[in-house]
DNA sequence: ACCTGAACACCGTTCAAGT
DNA sequence: ACCTGAACACCGTTCAAGT
């Protein structure tokens, strides 16, 4: 598994065999192949042929290593749409996008949630693609930030929620205490069929929507729409001063 | 500290010292004293006046804590709006309560959020109460669990927010490379004034809203807008056959 | 400066022994 | 059934020793 089996002495290489770079590929390689629960500063530094203790040479924790991958992950998210789309499209784009790479990087939403930008270049450029966007389309500068916050807020709800156990809304036994609720529950469980079958589907076709896929929709789609009022609402007032 | 010094002998006691709610009390109040870093095994046992091993006679993991944790911080959120208020209103008072707690509750959030309902009695009692007052608003069944999913999503991902570092925006050394959005950080800095003197204000002025607080606000606001579009576009169409 | 290997200070959890 | 106390199988991190 490790990159060289020959065993290295036990003082410093005559040049560097970790940097950072190599670092953040080994942590993404183990976490495409095992999963967040096998990324430890074990595993990682078996991975890259070390011992786990060389890795602090580079980096002061793990955490600072989770915020290497972060970085590299939102490459991932899709922001195209904000070039040639009208700002409504492009957010909605985007916000999928973003939704789908962090439903497949969970573990990384508390870290990305409260992370200062300032020594993540590629999430930067995201963000300078983003509020490039809603500028041109005639948003006020005040706006840009929240706006942004609001849709990252709601599409990391959203990633847990599409992460959660597909019955997590069952009131199993206690039904009878939220009758309601239990009603609204097995209704929308009746629409979309319990289990869509999502295994069985053709490699290119489009997978069915989740229950979470469907409440996500509904919740964007809200979002964009009062985005929508909020902007117009805005330019009636500064056309009739 | 713990609730009595004198040892027990090694064996079963005549009666058993622990339950879930003794377990749960404890948890919260050592949570509420030492925060959730202090929440161990070991330190829960110690408050409890028992080895830590003991606790695994009544609960089977450390999840299942939290999951007790979360049914009884979930009782801090108020629901009452949905009794008297409009249901648009309704909803805005409970996000806002909902965030307040999960801000003071943050490492509940990927519990809550992933969490089957099926034994949290008093979070089935709340999700009872919103249902209900949609439902008598006006809401169709098929929509009641999509509008709760969202809304949840925006609040956690809101919490999470609200905890980030006040200039988690700033982009430093890199604000050349992100010219347009760091413009739109500076703008809303400057808008708020970059440190609300929250410390010094009057015990019960209220306190000055922070960036994540406009932020959440504005989210919330749009999500409410669009969600009485649908469902005016709904009463509209079912008029209409 | 940058590696190794041993050690540290924790975790949550298991389990035999005891009553 | 329900406790104790020792032990287990991990964690992330530190640090002296080596080149």
């Amino acid at each position: 598994m490790s990159q060289d089996d020959r065993a290295r002495g036990r003082g410093r290489p005559l040049s560097p065999v970790l940097t950072q770079r190599k670092i953040a590929s080994a942590a993404v390689a183990l976490i495409q192949s095992r999963g967040y629960r096998a990324l430890t500063m074990s595993a990682l530094a078996e991975q890259l042929g070390v011992s786990a203790s060389a890795l602090y040479n580079h980096v002061g924790s793990k955490r600072d290593i989770m915020i290497l991958i972060q970085d590299r992950v939102n490459q991932d998210i899709d922001c195209g749409a904000f070039e040639s789309e009208p700002w409504d499209v492009a957010l909605d784009q985007w916000a999928r996008s973003y939704r789908d790479v962090y439903i497949r990087n969970i573990p990384l939403i508390p870290v990305m949630a409260v992370l200062p930008v300032a020594n993540s270049p590629h999430t930067l450029r995201m963000y300078e693609k983003v509020a490039t966007g809603l500028t041109r389309a005639g948003w006020p500068e005040s706006w840009v930030v929240n706006t942004i916050v609001a849709v990252e807020s709601l599409v990391f709800g959203s990633a847990y929620d599409a992460v959660a156990p597909e019955n997590i809304f069952d009131p199993g036994e206690l039904s009878d205490i939220a009758p309601v609720f239990s009603a609204a529950v097995a209704h929308r469980d009746l629409l979309l069929g319990s289990v869509p079958d999502n295994a069985a589907r053709a490699p290119e076709a489009p997978r069915t929507p989740s229950p979470a896929d469907v409440a996500f929709d509904v919740g964007l789609r809200s979002l964009l729409a009062g985005f929508r009022l909020a902007l117009q609402a805005l330019h009636d007032r500064t056309a009739a001063d």
